[in-house]
DNA sequence: GGCCTAATGTGAAATATTGGACAACCCGGC
DNA sequence: GCCGGGTTGTCCAATATTTCACATTAGGCC
């Protein structure tokens, strides 16, 4: 019927986004297999390490191509290459900061970021004091010269950490110098033409996951 | 049929952990309206801002009470206190830190911790040069008197940011010391007992998405 | 007080996601 | 080359979530 491919990238017409974040979590945990030396690993070991049903798994992978041996698991190398490659992380995105407060200098310092493929390439405050300062080997560069830079520098990806009052405006800057996607880290919504692909990151949310369930637990059923 | 309940607490079965996170989103859009001024807001201006559908988030308010008013929409100070009440963030939580580097001195400074009702307490290390230091008013601990100290400070969640590599350690301890949830931002699964609640902060998984959305609108169908 | 407007709360239909079962098939041993 | 153990990929049923449609009801106006 069809022929195996090692490593393929076939798209099915629509994937869940608990798939594209599931996806996220088995590159984590094979990567720290990886470095533990493991080399093949079954969707059932997976999913007991990732707390989720094995053919969860499987489906999921399916979505994208043909990346298991049957009768032994997958290569834990091949498969988190493959995974990468089916969410468009097999490469490089160079990214620009806005603000650099407190969280944006802990995102600058945290090498993380360049190996997981995320590179901070241009580093943009609007704070006179903060512009011309060095970090991580960067210079602050003044937010009205976004629209200049993001060409010059072939950035495709912003990431927003000013305070909430001022992320839109940040986002006006992005969208006018031609930015692909905004990862924003302030607690607000933004309005962006269409064409931008928004990720909110509030890790409030998770505070707020835990109490829920630490409040749900503490219930009287139960 | 049911009496009007202004402010109620009603608990359906089961609630999907989608509608949290949603509601979670709620209350940060509602809270930059109401410092706005804005007083009263329908579902489907409301949805309009977090952009998903008017009917979803009625459901997801119906899961916990009646908190509109028919023919006006609703009181957002009350909507908030609401949604509050019916995640369990309506009161303080006490939390412990573990791991004070880059992201753990960027979470401390953080005022809004507080505000949002998780309140650090208690601020842990295994580095001896670290311990003994003050940050942002606080003492840094030896992170072996965790379990004196989570019972002496009340602390019920622990939020790890160690290296990856100790952050099973660092579990273990808060599980010791008889914490209740944890949030764990190094990019590892932990394994702790049944009845600890874990949540994984990750936000390359946020960065993930975004290439993965632009990935795909590059893609040749679009 | 009755009527009209507007927006909620909700049951039922539509859709999406998950889990279970099993045929297909790889690999090593004989 | 064939056989058996083991694990994938996939179909289908079960479940969960989202959306729709509308009856219901609060509040303002006459
Ligand atoms: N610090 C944390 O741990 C943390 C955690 C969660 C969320 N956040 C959110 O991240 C954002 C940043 O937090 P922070 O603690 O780093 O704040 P911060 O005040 O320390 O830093 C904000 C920086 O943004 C700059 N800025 C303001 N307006 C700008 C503009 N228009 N263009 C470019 N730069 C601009 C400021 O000069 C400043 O350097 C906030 O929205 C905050 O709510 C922070
Ligand atoms: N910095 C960031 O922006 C960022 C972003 C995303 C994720 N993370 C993750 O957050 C974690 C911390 O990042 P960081 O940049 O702050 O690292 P860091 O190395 O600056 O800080 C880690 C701290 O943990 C302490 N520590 C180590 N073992 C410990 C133990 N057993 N008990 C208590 N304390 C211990 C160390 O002494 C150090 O102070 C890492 O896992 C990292 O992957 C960081």
């Amino acid at each position: 019927m069809h022929r195996y491919t090692p490593v393929a990238h076939i798209k099915s017409e629509h994937i869940p986004r608990a798939t594209i974040q599931r996806l996220a979590v088995y590159v984590q945990v094979l990567e720290n297999l990886k470095r533990d030396g493991t080399e093949v690993i079954s969707s059932e070991h997976l999913a007991r390490i990732c707390a989720v049903n094995p053919s969860q798994i499987r489906k999921d992978l399916a979505y994208f191509g043909e990346f298991g041996v049957r009768g032994v698991g997958y290569y834990i190398e091949d498969l988190i290459s493959a995974i990468k490659k089916s969410l468009g992380v097999d490469r490089t995105w160079n990214c620009a900061l806005v603000g650099v407060g407190n969280l944006g200098r802990a995102l600058l310092r945290h090498k993380e970021c360049r190996t997981r493929g995320f590179n901070i390439v241009g580093v943009f405050d609007c704070d006179p004091f903060k512009i011309g300062e060095i970090l991580a080997g960067q210079e602050v560069i003044c937010s009205r010269r976004l629209v200049e830079k993001v060409k010059e520098l072939d950035i495709e990806i912003g990431i927003i950490t000013t305070p909430p009052e001022r992320a839109q405006r940040a986002a006006n800057y992005l969208v006018d110098a031609g930015i692909k996607g905004i990862v924003n880290f302030a607690p607000t919504r933004l309005s962006v033409p269409e064409e931008v692909e928004v990720e909110y990151v509030d890790f409030f949310h998770n505070f707020f996951n835990v109490a829920f369930k630490i409040t749900l637990r503490e219930l009287p059923n139960g």
